[in-house]
DNA sequence: CCAATAGTGGGACGAATGTTCAGGTATCTT
DNA sequence: AAGATACCTGAACATTCGTCCCACTATTGG
């Protein structure tokens, strides 16, 4: 079970994953300003010093979580924007708008980790690629004719959903519609 | 000097903003994760205590600080918005990209401190109303004859923001510009 | 089969944290 | 002027933090 010399699925790896799992659940219940190696153990179900084992530091914890986390993240817009594309015109604002009211709803507190992790990078450097990531996924996969246009529509999504997330009751989807229309095929 | 029975003036009001700027500055430079009641007493040069007996528990500094911040904002994005209304149509691109590229470079700290805290208010409920203030502040004071394109220039200003902070070295005004301007008046 | 090594887990250390308390000082009210 | 009140501060509390150490087990390579 062990890929020896080149891969990386050495023994430990099931509870690097679980670590890293039960990290981002602490993330999306209190925060950032909630992870500590106690309660990421504790979430996890397993002692302290696994957690101190398998990540010496606490920033080697938060930058395992971005990574992992901006995966993720990079393959579902993937698929966000593949769907929308492949709907007609006026659809793809529909489909867009329903996976945004998603994230400000049920997954909610998903969405809040993500933006929090990635305002971590804004302070440690080597976060950065981690978080640039899923931008630098779309960018290049999603055809763009306009790169202004596309560079405005990434810009909005990140706006409404930050927007979206200090509004006392989240906004639905039918509201959301005609902001994304209009940020895809502006008049 | 100090104002009775109604006003709150009152004599300790200048420590509580040398706290509250106190803790802005460290909150630019270790982010909230670095706010304690000691670390924002040594950076005012005060005792520990004394920021306890103003603000009883740590959120109720973290706050007053967010309230304090967003009133800043609120009154630099008015003139942003203002200055930019002032100059012509193709003019006004120029003066808001300046500030954003302003906003990324030598305020960059700021700027953080300022998106750590909005997104600390998606976490408290009761620092919402004062995240929202300069978005609502601007809603109403700034002329929008279109509420969906309003909305999308909001969202995107946000975005080009955030975006800007995990950049390696952050766009400047040249490169924001024709963003901006598409913000503006889409094609 | 048997050393070598990676993984696991209990316990404890010093340091830093939020918070409390008692005693002091300045300021205001009357 | 004197009492009341708000303000200030040094010292200390229990708690929690990151981290380290050492013993134990399972897996691996030869």
């Amino acid at each position: 079970m062990k890929r020896q010399a080149d891969g990386r699925k050495a023994r430990g790896e099931k509870r690097r994953t679980e670590i890293i799992e039960a990290t981002l659940r602490v993330i999306e219940r209190d925060g950032v300003a909630g992870v500590t190696h106690r309660t990421v153990a504790t979430e996890a179900g397993i002692p302290t010093t696994s957690t101190t084992y398998h990540f010496a530091t606490l920033d080697d914890l938060l930058v395992a979580t971005l990574i992992d986390c901006a995966r993720d993240m990079a393959t579902e817009v993937y698929w966000m924007i593949d769907r929308a594309r492949s709907h007609g015109r006026g659809r793809g604002a529909e489909e867009i708008a329903k996976l945004l009211a998603e994230a400000l709803g049920p997954k909610r507190g998903r969405t809040m980790a993500e933006y929090e992790l990635y305002l971590l990078a804004a302070r440690k450097p080597e976060l950065r690629p981690a978080a640039r990531r899923w931008l630098d996924v779309l960018t290049s996969m999603v055809r763009h004719d306009d790169e202004v246009a596309f560079r405005v529509f990434l810009a909005g999504i990140d706006g409404l959903l930050i927007q979206g997330l200090i509004d006392d009751e989240p906004p639905g989807e039918e509201e959301l519609r005609p902001v994304v229309d209009y940020l895809l095929n502006p008049r």
